[in-house]
DNA sequence: TTTAGGGTCGGGAACGATTGCGTAAAAAAA
DNA sequence: TTTTTTTACGCAATCGTTCCCGACCCTAAA
């Protein structure tokens, strides 16, 4: 329809005609150019260029001409012209362990809403959990030319090396959830520590004592901060910390089997620990899972309370006290941060570490039906 | 690191070092170039380029000497210039209504792993049910020059016109489970009507005949199919159909209030309904959240089945009946034949239209513990 | 009448990589 | 030794767009 146009235009030689013709004979997507634009009004891809960009040295005229004709073949500028033209591509790139969970993908909700008010591309990998996955995803961004990147670190990263190399060639990389410290830019987590020290504390308050741990690997930060805040509730409760109640999943849960075992194991103890804190959404979902399939009574026999983002929680039997993170909110800021970083003229040097609030939303699963509740939490 | 190497080159005239030095100051990710490599060997880039591809007319000790100097600096090719030189952008686009619903994550998760091992990058964007996003996406993504597109329509979409502009213009593009019979292209979706005719026969079977459904607007193709199955079922049985048993939710659910007015409604028939049948994710899910705030026993007051493929369904209470579909795959052979349609010379015609099978899942929701429960599903 | 200057526009280089074509030097054949 | 062939490389165009640098015409001041 509208390339049909073009053909009639006699300033266009036979063979451009022809060779418009085999691309829409081979059903090549063919886009309309600035030249087809110049071509057709017989003017120079310049002028055209400057019309379009509303240059102040094109007469009105000339601008109607070629915003009319623009309009009239459907022109639409190619962004990777422009890119190369321009150095940047307009596309973020985001790494996480994984799209399917309720965490993730709400927080790349957030990504992608501040991404397109703002123009920008999301390119979305994913590591698996692996490290190993998470270099070449980088590499493969990196190389794909985005204009800057967020990172949450898959549960094997314990060397930041790979990132650090982009970084410092001057890449604009914000990191959320998992981070690291010695990467100098923008971070965005939530209060791990006190989110950890609440939950702890909620079930110390539900009088139990024996609290067990289902944690990802000890060097990611997250692990980190979460333990902290774990062992402050118990020492501010004068209860002793034991390493026996401390499970560590390798992979991050993303195989169920793996959080099987662990709650297994701690089953398996004497005694048997009173509740199990699932320090991220895979652990805390897949140790629920592991106890209704032994049939355990939650919270009668051994209460359950855990990060989770997942919707569903609360429909579960019991229905899971869960520590919810404001995932959506954090993709947001990341990308705006982010944005920022890769639009600014200069380096900035003051970098921010926002922490948000987590929110511990206390339901059934936590709660003894004779334990002495004395709070109901938050 | 890399970048040192430019500078210390006597080649590079002190214009350029300068350029380069105020780059690095700038913090600008500068990568290196075909050039850099040319010039740090005092050869031309032609020579360079032919290296690299390995062609037959560069000497060996050429090839040798470029391919430890692209390794030595790190040499990446910039797939923005290839893009622009070959008129692809080794991307392909993706809209869906929502990545935070179990069903279309991992279907993403199918199209992320099979475009990832072919090198093509995924970019995804969100419709939120709204037709009007949709058409933003669509151009979005199509200026921003993606090779294909694969494409699951909002609940709102009746009219197909703005996918067809662009499909005939020879933009491939590949639909999958929201479908529309009128576009000639790949689809992939699943037995809708055996999925909801065996769902259906279940509830018969339980000895139910009051089946309500919730579902998506009329005019999506998944909606259609789904309410032909219900209705065999129905006549199949002998069971008279009545549209007082239909509530349709215009949003497909994705928020949650238009669920719950449906779900009341049904409530509030007389006779009530034996049985509620959400015919798709967030409609399954939210029929279940409303019944179990109002407190109805779930199976006994009222049975509950539906399309879901949210893992924690089984560990709800009761336990959901579930028909499932094969999202993954779905994913995968979508982006398979989207790439094959790609990276074919000629147009194709002979268009496949992929129909998989889903997988009942019966649980407690859906089994009445007084009924007479003849067959146990599938 | 000459010239300075503003208003409009075109030419051409650039961005990074590929590639057809031309050509020097080296090797082979005469 | 001369001619032909092969080897090995450089030049320049190309993709779509922007932008610097002229160049033209017309008007107004000198």
């Amino acid at each position: 329809m509208t390339q049909r146009c073009l053909i009639v235009v006699p300033t266009l030689s036979t063979k451009q005609i022809a060779k418009k013709q085999v691309d829409r004979n081979l059903m090549k997507f063919e886009a309309v150019t600035i030249k087809d634009i110049a071509k057709e009004l017989g003017l120079s891809t310049s002028t055209v260029s400057r019309a379009l960009r509303d240059s102040y040295e094109i007469s009105a005229e000339t601008k109607k001409l070629v915003l009319e004709c623009a309009e009239r073949l459907q022109y639409r500028p190619n962004p990777i012209a422009l890119s190369l033209k321009e150095k940047r591509s307009r596309s973020i790139g985001v790494i996480v362990c994984e799209i399917a969970n309720s965490f993730f993908s709400q927080a790349i909700n957030g990504i992608e809403s501040v991404a397109y008010t703002q123009g920008y591309n999301v390119i979305i990998t994913q590591s698996h959990e692996s490290f190993d996955r998470e270099v070449t995803d980088l590499d493969f961004l990196a190389s794909r030319s985005v204009d800057g990147l967020i990172i949450s670190v898959s549960s094997e990263t314990q060397d930041f090396e790979h990132i650090k190399k982009f970084h410092n060639r001057g890449l604009p990389i914000v990191l959320f959830d998992r981070i690291n410290e010695d990467i100098a830019t923008h971070k965005v987590t939530v209060n791990n520590f006190k989110a950890a020290f609440e939950a702890t504390m909620h079930l110390i308050n539900g009088g139990m004592r024996r609290i067990a741990c289902i944690v990802n690997p000890s060097h990611l930060s997250i692990t980190k901060e979460r333990i902290a805040g774990y062992k402050q509730a118990l020492a501010d409760s004068g209860i002793d910390y034991s390493d026996s109640l401390i499970k560590y999943c390798t992979k991050g849960g993303i195989n169920g089997a793996e959080v099987e075992v662990a709650v297994n194991e701690l089953l398996d103890l004497n005694p048997r620990p009173e509740a199990i804190f699932g320090l991220s959404d895979k652990l805390t979902v897949g140790a629920f899972k592991t106890l209704q399939s032994r049939k355990i009574k939650v919270p009668d026999e051994i209460a359950v309370i855990g990060f989770s983002n997942s919707e569903l929680t609360e429909l579960l039997s019991p229905s899971l006290t869960v520590i919810r993170q404001p995932a959506f909110q954090m993709g947001e800021i990341a990308t705006q941060r982010l944005i920022s970083l890769i639009e600014s003229k200069r380096p900035s040097h003051d970098f921010i570490k926002e922490v948000l609030d987590t929110e511990l939303i206390v339901r059934q699963s936590s709660v003894k039906p004779l334990g002495r509740v004395k709070s109901s939490g938050v």
